[in-house]
DNA sequence: TAATAGTCGATAATTTCAATTGACTAACTA
DNA sequence: TAGTTAGTCAATTGAAATTATCGACTATTA
């Protein structure tokens, strides 16, 4: 019942922009550093969501990437299911990739699955960037979540 | 966010002993055909099953495995658990592995996941396996059996 | 045009997962 | 007690997914 490490800093990193939200772009690196995720993954991380259409990008100096909309339009489930495809537990149960179950006895189960995937869905749907930036600016804010140093 | 198909099949297999229970021991044979699990798979399975406490066996003619305890008395959690380690999506936030998160920032997201950990939590430590036999029994059971005329 | 910064495809490294194997032990039954 | 049934166990394989890295490329700006 794990997420993967994709979804993890996907959605750290989409944090990390809405946070800046709406500043200047934050370069790959900035968010990298700023959230210990490994550069070049982080990079094909970005850029899929860019093409999923979340993000958008600019090349050249003072580049970089920024949320192609406002953070309280953006949901975690969204992000979730673009790094790491249907957040359902078995694919049965899913509403993104529906399969047919071939199995009776199955059936005896596909309403517990079915339950843990609205209640997953019910919570990652209705909460949005804007909600974690808040409650991140909220915290105590041990280091720096703000850096500038170059 | 998907259960193994470890996890699945040790679900199915226990709720096919729920469903036998408390009658004579199932073999591996008859679970495996009965769920569609390849069997040798399967053995492993009901093996780390049975060192967790959940199941007994018998061994020779007439032996198999059984439930240890009433199907009322298991969870699906426990199950799962057994199977798949924690119920928690990052393990921050679980509360069988506890890991310190080194992370300020994400702890803008910790109490997210912490939401997500707990609804699942509570879906599968409140169904048992009474829960689900009682439900399967129910179902109008497509291929083989037909309902019982009256 | 030099430096910056994102783009892209390919692939390497690692880990996890699913499944298989063979040799073994216990229990029953004829 | 011999023979068969059935679970036990450790080791390992194979495959797939996941995570991560690389190098060459393109766009942008100063």
């Amino acid at each position: 019942m794990r997420l993967s490490t994709r979804g993890e800093y996907a959605s750290r990193a989409m944090l990390e922009l809405s946070l800046n939200w709406p500043r200047r772009p934050l370069h790959i690196r900035d968010i990298s550093q700023a959230q210990h995720i490994p550069e070049r993954f982080l990079e094909q991380i970005l850029l899929l969501l860019k093409r999923a259409g979340y993000l958008r990008s600019k090349k050249g100096p003072h580049g970089g990437y920024h949320l192609a909309r406002p953070p309280a339009e953006i949901t975690v489930a969204e992000v979730i299911r673009v790094m790491d495809g249907p957040l359902a537990p078995i694919d049965c149960v899913s509403v993104t990739a529906h399969e047919v179950c071939p199995l009776e006895a199955t059936c005896g189960l596909r309403w517990l699955w079915k339950d843990v995937r609205d209640a997953v869905a019910r919570i990652l749907e209705r909460t949005t960037f804007a909600d974690l930036a808040r409650r991140a600016r909220r915290l105590p804010a041990a280091g720096g979540i703000r850096k500038k140093k170059r």
